[in-house]
DNA sequence: TTCAATGCAAAATTTTTGCACGCTA
DNA sequence: TAGCGTGCAAAAATTTTGCATTGAA
């Protein structure tokens, strides 16, 4: 455990749904000299040994999150703000319809979030 | 429409699940001068339209569906086919359960295919 | 003739990787 | 001092875009 995964992984406790770019801005305020591939390879091996969660994200960036169980994302398609949707018990009613285990699995939906939706009324 | 939007229509329609780098290779065969270029601009356009559907994969490329109503997909951790799923009504459900209107939504599950499965069992 | 679409190439975006160097055990 | 992890930069992978040219109406 190096200082700068140290780092990384406190930037993300901090503020789940980042985005390596994000981390690296973060981590670059505290420590100047470290470089984004750096980010990318402790991102990779953190997620592999399953102390964050990677989630694709469809048109954009990765995003790295601190709670590691596989859960769903809204994300909201003006403000790009990625928030947890409660349990849904998706993988375990998949399992069992397709009858097959499933290794991983990746749900994102896309709305307007309030916020943004309010501030696109006052606009029009 | 043009030569070209018809030729890509086509390989999709023959090929679902198809990457666009896949649907270049494909419509260079039939018209060698075509441009990759041209290809995402067709998918980009025909996808915005609505005449197919842009399915987004985690760590990897993109992939067009002639079924456009959005739907649900499995891939295959090893050889990467991609199949759909019969219908979940995750959108409805989701929808209903958080009271908020989805704009759209994309659910992949990764899992070995029997296959795969198979021949992974007689090389151990 | 017009003008949208093409081909081509450069660029943008995100992520990975090779390599020399510097910490740390 | 041996070797893992770093910084840096180049490259890989995917997608977008600017621009001169083409071709169909």
């Amino acid at each position: 455990m190096t200082k700068q995964r140290k780092l990384i992984d406190d930037i993300i406790q901090k503020n789940p749904h980042i985005t390596a770019e994000d981390i690296f801005l973060k981590a670059k305020q505290i420590m100047p000299s470290i470089a984004l591939g750096t980010v990318y390879r402790n991102l990779g091996i953190m997620a592999r040994e399953n102390e964050i969660l990677k989630i694709p994200v469809a048109n954009g960036a990765d995003r790295y999150d601190k709670t590691t169980k596989p859960h769903d994302h809204a994300l909201c398609t003006v403000c790009g703000t990625m928030k947890d949707i409660p349990e849904t018990n998706i993988k375990e009613l998949l399992e069992e319809r397709l009858n097959m285990k499933i290794s991983s699995y990746n749900l994102n939906i896309y709305f307007q979030c309030p916020k943004c939706l309010k501030e696109q009324k006052i606009k029009i």
